[in-house]
DNA sequence: ATCATAAGTCAAGCAACATTGACATTATGG
DNA sequence: CCATAATGTCAATGTTGCTTGACTTATGAT
């Protein structure tokens, strides 16, 4: 799967840890998910999309 | 998560056997989901939307 | 040049997802 | 009633997601 996530960080000034707090999950995690070494649970996914007010679709999308 | 797999596959007349193969995972998971007892991986999530042609929020909603 | 922050990555461990194989129970239809 | 399909569940095992702690590299600010 691939993600948009780094973008969506970026556009938001928000550096990883920013994220990874606001998502309540581990820095790692977070760039795990964005170098694409895996993707996350759904519950994570659904987490991701309210954060950005977006759906799972529009954030990440199949592939690689 | 709760989800509406359950109805969707029973709308078109399938077992929780057909539904498997067609997502290429096993009977048992496709009955675990159904019954909640856990939610699939975010690439499965995607096939079963895929499958029913809807996006996951229309099929799993926060909840329980 | 030093300090701080951000980002990438690794290892070890635990939790969650998914598998096969088996068995019990509940429909369903002949 | 009987046979079989369908569903629910369990145990054991493997794979993936997520954690903490540590180390490295790069960048920017002072």
């Amino acid at each position: 799967m691939k993600n948009r996530l780094k973008v969506l960080r970026a556009e938001r000034g928000w550096s990883q840890q920013d994220l990874a707090e606001r998502l309540e999950v581990s820095r790692q995690s977070v760039n795990a998910i964005e170098t694409g070494r895996y993707d996350p649970s759904l519950p994570l996914a659904f987490r991701i999309a309210d954060l950005f007010g977006m759906t799972i679709e529009e954030i990440f999308q199949r592939g690689e």
